[in-house]
DNA sequence: AATTGATTCAAACGTACGTTTGAAACAAAC
DNA sequence: GTTTGTTTCAAACGTACGTTTGAATCAATT
């Protein structure tokens, strides 16, 4: 294997145990055990555990929301003065999020675990590290959803979008449950199945 | 208000604080100071704090599982030699939980709100409480479902489980993000328009 | 009043954590 | 070869946690 940087072994070790014991369950001692790294090296580059997290969060969302947000112009683009169906938006949404998740070189697998275990998690700084990056891009969407889905109130729209947001995070989270639960009968890594 | 025991004290205070803070959030300090108990009072009642956790559990679990494994042998004896049909099933499932989440002055909505955390806690021993408890459901609930929906292939039915178990727990864990995301249209006290 | 058992209390213990420190190792420029 | 700036390292610091301890308090019994 090719030796990374001291940065990206951090971030790739955080990344696994952030996801696999939760955000506060992953100390920063069992992080650079893991990527061989020494202990203050986290505080040298990062500045300090949260800003790891952060660090962490950002390598990944920044380049996916852009990716949604271009997918969606693409759309807008290629619609004219027409709307968006709606199929197109939830590929726009959904899309660029599976094709990271299946991309295993870049962590997929495992970040989207991690951001489904942080969608849950208590802590407020979390929270707002997560909804401010979700704002942005929902902000894009909202207009072509609501118009993609003319005859839907309001609420129950966001209601909608609220039980999916929970079953993806259930999803992304916990994979492994349901192959305990169904006595092996479904496949968590069969992607397509999935969706 | 009424004196409870230093039991009960505690079994309040920590149910409220695993809530809002997560099971490995929350310090016993905390909720021995917001039960207004000594430090030591846990260990001396409970044990250890794990124990205290499965106490909280147990307390509204066993009732509740009860309930609706009774609800459900209702509806079967009502039904005599025919199948339940899947609403009544549902409702044996869901109706109990929802009953309690509106008995407030039974700590509902707080332990629902604590379940929903619990259900995306990393840690194993949790994880291993939590599937115990639900696993003597599941048991009973099985034939009465896969008969109540015999054209859905196994598959599906454990997929459309495992989505719903995460809509729950996103639901009750997290009922004010969807006010915040919805701008205040949706109100997730309104138990009747949630279900 | 004395005894017993259950409960409460303040204090301490040991451990794990995030963080800081200051020196050592290293690399590049002169 | 010395200097300069960056990166690594072992060690320690302070804090918060779960847990333990042993004495004090309380309540009921004799």
């Amino acid at each position: 294997m090719p030796e990374r940087s001291t940065k990206d072994r951090i971030l790739n070790a955080a990344e696994t145990l952030f996801a696999l014991n939760g955000a506060s369950g992953a100390s920063l001692r069992a992080i650079t055990q893991r990527a061989k790294v020494n202990l203050a090296a986290v505080h040298y580059h990062f500045g300090s555990k949260d800003r790891l997290l952060e660090a962490v969060l950002a390598r990944r969302l920044l380049p996916l929301n852009a990716e949604r947000i271009r997918c969606l112009e693409a759309y807008q683009k290629k619609a004219g003065r027409k709307k968006v169906r709606l199929e197109n938006v939830i590929e726009a949404m959904v899309g660029p999020a599976l094709r990271l998740s299946r991309d295993e070189n870049k962590g997929g697998r495992i970040f989207m675990r991690l951001l489904g275990r942080l969608v849950l998690e208590p802590d407020a700084r979390v929270q707002r590290l997560l909804t401010g990056q979700f704002e942005t891009v929902l902000k894009k969407f909202k207009p072509a959803l609501t118009a993609a889905l003319p005859h839907l109130e309001h609420k129950v729209f966001f209601w909608r979008l609220h039980f999916l947001v929970g079953s993806m995070a259930h999803t992304m989270a916990d994979s492994e449950r349901i192959q305990l639960i169904s006595g092996g009968v479904c496949d968590p890594d069969d992607t397509e199945g999935t969706i």
